[in-house]
Parts: structure tokens; C-alpha cells; sequence
RNA sequence: GGCGCUUUCAUCUAGGGGUCUAGGAUUCAUGCCUCUCACGCAUGGCACACGGGUUCGAAUCCCGUAGGCGCUACCA
């Protein structure tokens, strides 16, 4: 038992995009799979025919696949324990609710959702549990022979789980500890709906994780009410030895009022929700995801790691392989975690400025081409390390740094009002005059002799720097006046001071 | 309503009886740097939900109260 090799296993249902909450769980499950050397399962759970959405599974898979979280086994991953798309398993799970039905820890109902809807409005707190299960319509009350007689006339049915009152559930959770319930709150869960012949997701989830050896149980806050019952269901079976180990995660919360994290908080707040861009098929609706408003997926996973659990010291700054070393189930929160959107930002920031140049540039030049810029790429690698400190965002470059690839149209007046002097055009012809000598354009060669001229003349250097700056980029902003002027060259660099000159007078 | 989980700065959190006049990060403010704007650096502001215990001593342990969150489907 010791010895068990940590399986986990990431499940979503296919409908839909991927939750960012969902990335997160995943992502837990993977650093812990990874730093004990286990196996981390990705298994589909469609058992709900009604809420399929088609795509969303691809969606799922290509998410994870930017992010770099990667799967041993499981749909699309290919492994020794499938199918691993629960609609594939139907066979399989008919036979354990057989069992459960068999030994008597289960049983048949025909009361029809509108009769049940019925019940819970005219009865307050209505369960259907052993205080109610023998004024019901199932197999306790019809006994065995009408029981099959309504089936075989095709009469609908579920299976419904038998639980004893009264009995005192613990639940052994690595996160939250003990967790006690007592069984008599808990309903006699539908396991199995004959309309589709598919379980529901409480048995689909017992059988697959044992049949699939699942040895940890990682998920959000919102599945620990139902452990207790999960807990019953391994016992029913028999499989309480091999239980996997549970560790119920804290939820990603609204950040601002309160509740869980929505999609809708994305459109209202504006950041993403979802790691990419999701198409629903079936509202047409365009939710925006991280990947396409040019997150980095490690700022992403770090952002990520560290809402809900921290190393317990300082850092913050994290590769993907120190997070797999430092991961501790036992030092995650227990309370939910508000997702705060500024600080993804901050982190971004902090990838982008320790990001290569030239990879940064690869990302930046289809964004110069959407402005009908072809840039050849050194030159878009020297202005992104000139410029990347100052972004959060790899398309924000394009606002900061056009100034580089297109000359200023117009002059911002704020910038002109304070820093364009009577003397200044003048002055800024004189100085194309100066460039206009060189034949070195290098940014040192062009300092030194500007600097000089400025101190022969015995001007002050910011009367010329700002000015300068003022025909170069029409605003009073950017790096230092002969980086820019030594990426755009010499004939640049005095075509738009003499044009500048003209406008400004 | 019932059941469960939870509660340290605005936010993410460190802290597991004395080293806490509570630390880090984000945000905000101010200053420095400087040819501008940023970056960076420095400084500052901001918290132990409340009430009882236990103890020489509690943010840390116990009990209440209040708040927050989740679940309460033939959804996951």
C-alpha cells in the first residue's frame, strides 16, 4: 500500500473552455504526478449527454498544450487503462451498478424528475434519503417482481444509492484534515439513469479512479460536500483499502464582491478566464483567453501556482521544474484565493523582461505585420531590448515602441507647450546639420559628438535632448535620445527633424 | 433553511505560544536616478473579524459569535 505508485488525474467535462480555476487544479495535480514520479491520467467525463459541447475536449488538449502541462496518459495521450472517455465506458460501469444493485447497496426508482420537482416544492427539505425512500416509487416499495415488469415494458428508471442513517462519515483530507458528516445528510444519490444508460458522475468518478488506480484525488473545494459519499461508494464496493488519498483545493474566487470566479467576470472586469480564445458553437460567443492577449503560459503557471499555495518562504519567481521541487499539498490555502488580474500582470511583466530578445521579437513581428510593418527582425530584437521593461503585454510594444517604424505624424502639444523653445527650431536645424557630417551613426560616435557641440555651443543638454525627442517620437517619451536615433538611422533620423522642424516652426 | 469548509494589510500570502512594535509580493504615495517616459532603487501607508477562555505569555491552542465560500439536480 506504501508502495503505491501516485497516480492522479485530471477530468474535466467536455463542456465547454477550460475554466482557469480548472487550469490550476490541473496544474497541481501535474506538479505533484511530476515530483513523486507519477503518472498524471486525462480522462473525459461526458456522462451528461446534454451538456456536450463539440470542441471543447480539443480545446481542453490544446490549452494544456500551450501551458506545457503535459499528460502520461488519458484521452488523446493513449495508456493501459482505457477507454478514458467515460461515454466509452458505459459496459464497464453497467456491470458495478449490477453489483451494487445485487448486494443490496443499491436500487432501482421510477419517480420522474417533474414527480420529484413536485415533492421538493410541497415538502420543505424534501431528500430523497431514509426518511422518504419508502413512500417513493422503486424497487423497496414495488417489490422485485413489478419492479421488472415496468422495465420490461420500458418503463424509464435510475439507480439510486442505499444509504444507512445515521453513521458517521470521515472524510481524510490532506489539505483540510479530518472532516466528519453524518450519513443521515446525505441523499440516495441517482447513480445510474437507464434514459441514456450512462452513470452519473459520482459513479463513473468511484469506478474509473479505482479501475484506473488512481492513487490521489486532487480537485476544487466545490467536491467536498460529496466526498462523504465517495467515501460510501468505495466502501459499497469494497475498495476502501485502495481509496485514494483526497486533498480538496481552495476556489478561485470574484475579485471583487464575492463568489466563485466566473466567466463572466472575464468580460466584466476584462482579462481572460479562459487560456485561449474560446468559439462557443453553440451562442457564437467570443470569450478572449490568455494566449491571445499575449500571456507567456510560464507566467501563467507561476501566476497560477501561487494562488493557493506558496514554498513557504519569499519566493515568487518560479520555473516550472522549481515548482515541481518545491510543490506541497500540505502548503496550500484552505481558504479561497480572490484572483487578482493586476498581479498576473506584474508577472507577465517580470517573464517578458527575462524573456530573449529574439524569441520576444518573433511574437512582436506578426503584430508589426497586422500594422503593415515588415521589419526585419534585428532590428525589432534591438527595440524590444530597448522597450521591454516598459510593457506588461507583448502587443502593448506596438503602442510604446511604433514611434521606431513609423514617423510621428503629429506633435503632442503638452510635450511641445514645455519643451519646444523659441530657439528650438534652430537649434534642431543645426543639429540635423551636425548628423548630416557623420559618417559613423553609431550611438557612441553620434554622443560624443552632439555632447560636444552642445557644450561648445554652451547649451543646456536638455533644451536639445527634449526637443529632439519631440521630432523624433512627437511625444516626450522613450529611451535615450541616440538609441533611437542610432535604430533609425541617419537619414531617418534627419528627414523627420527637418520635418518636424517645418511643422513646429 | 440544512450540511460542510473557511477568516492575517485593498489583493496573494509568510507565520504553526515568547525572536511579531507581524515579514514578502502586487497596487497606491513620495523621493532618488535622469535628455523625457518608463524600468530600477529607496522610503512610506495599509492587516492578525469580534467576544470569551487556557497560559507567566496568543496572530498562533480551545469555545462561541459574526462574515465569506461551497454543496444541497436523472450537472459535473
Amino acid at each position: 500500500m506504501t508502495e503505491r505508485k501516485i497516480r492522479v488525474r485530471f477530468a474535466p467535462s467536455p463542456t465547454g473552455a477550460l475554466h482557469i480555476g480548472g487550469v490550476r487544479t490541473a496544474l497541481y495535480n501535474y506538479l505533484f504526478a511530476r515530483q513523486h514520479g507519477g503518472d498524471m491520467i486525462f480522462r473525459i467525463e461526458d456522462t451528461d449527454s446534454n451538456r456536450f459541447v463539440p470542441g471543447a475536449e480539443e480545446y481542453i488538449i490544446e490549452s494544456f498544450k500551450w501551458l506545457g502541462i503535459k499528460f502520461d496518459e488519458g484521452v488523446s495521450f493513449g495508456g493501459n487503462y482505457g477507454p478514458y472517455r467515460q461515454s466509452e465506458r458505459r459496459e464497464i460501469y453497467k456491470q458495478y451498478v449490477k453489483q451494487l444493485l445485487d448486494n443490496g447497496k443499491a436500487y432501482i426508482a421510477f419517480d420522474t424528475p417533474q414527480e420529484l420537482e413536485e415533492k421538493r416544492k410541497g415538502i420543505p427539505n424534501f431528500q430523497y434519503d431514509a426518511s422518504t425512500r419508502m413512500l417513493m416509487n422503486n424497487s423497496l416499495t414495488l417489490g422485485k417482481e413489478q419492479t421488472e415488469a415496468l422495465i420490461a415494458e420500458g418503463k424509464q428508471y435510475v439507480v439510486r444509492f442505499l444509504i444507512e442513517p445515521n453513521e458517521e462519515i470521515l472524510v481524510n483530507d490532506i489539505i483540510r484534515g479530518e472532516v466528519r458528516v453524518n450519513s443521515s445528510v446525505l441523499d440516495d444519490k441517482v447513480l445510474y439513469k437507464s434514459a441514456d444508460e450512462l452513470p452519473t458522475y459520482h459513479l463513473a468518478n468511484i469506478v474509473d479512479d479505482h479501475l484506473m488506480e488512481v492513487s490521489h484525488v486532487i480537485r476544487g473545494e466545490e467536491w467536498l460536500p460529496s466526498a462523504p459519499l465517495h467515501v460510501l461508494l468505495y466502501r459499497a464496493f469494497g475498495w476502501e483499502g485502495t481509496m485514494p488519498r483526497f486533498a480538496h483545493l481552495p476556489l478561485l474566487l470574484k475579485p471583487d464582491g464575492n463568489g466563485k470566479l466566473s466567466k463572466r467576470d472575464g468580460d466584466r472586469l476584462g482579462f481572460p478566464v479562459f487560456p485561449l480564445e474560446w468559439h462557443d458553437p453553440k451562442t457564437g460567443e467570443i470569450s478572449s483567453g490568455y494566449r491571445e492577449s499575449g500571456y507567456l503560459p510560464e507566467a501563467v503557471i507561476n501566476f497560477l501556482a501561487l494562488l493557493g499555495w506558496n514554498p513557504g518562504n519569499n519566493q515568487e519567481l518560479m520555473t516550472i521544474d522549481e515548482l515541481i521541487k518545491l510543490f506541497d499539498l500540505s502548503h496550500c490555502s484552505k481558504a479561497g484565493a480572490k484572483f487578482d488580474f493586476e498581479k498576473g500582470k506584474w508577472f507577465n511583466h517580470e517573464y517578458i523582461l527575462h524573456k530573449d530578445n529574439a524569441e520576444l521579437a518573433e511574437m512582436f513581428i506578426p503584430i508589426l505585420k497586422e500594422h503593415g510593418i515588415d521589419a526585419p527582425k534585428e532590428k525589432v530584437t534591438t527595440v524590444i531590448g530597448l522597450m521591454k521593461d516598459r510593457v506588461s503585454f507583448v502587443k502593448d510594444l506596438w503602442e510604446t515602441c511604433k514611434f521606431f517604424f513609423v514617423a510621428p505624424t503629429a506633435y503632442d502639444e503638452k510635450t511641445k507647450k514645455k519643451r519646444w523653445k523659441e530657439c528650438s527650431g534652430q537649434q534642431m536645424l543645426e543639429l540635423a546639420d551636425i548628423l548630416e557630417t557623420l559618417d559613423d551613426f553609431s550611438l557612441e560616435h553620434q554622443e560624443e559628438v552632439v555632447m560636444k557641440w552642445i557644450a561648445d555651443k554652451g547649451y543646456g543638454v536638455g533644451d536639445i535632448m527634449n526637443p529632439f525627442r519631440l521630432t523624433l517620437v512627437g511625444e516626450g517619451k522613450g529611451p535615450h535620445m541616440f538609441d533611437i536615433s542610432a535604430v533609425l538611422g541617419k537619414e531617418e533620423t534627419i528627414a523627420r527633424i527637418r520635418r518636424a522642424v517645418e511643422v513646429l516652426k
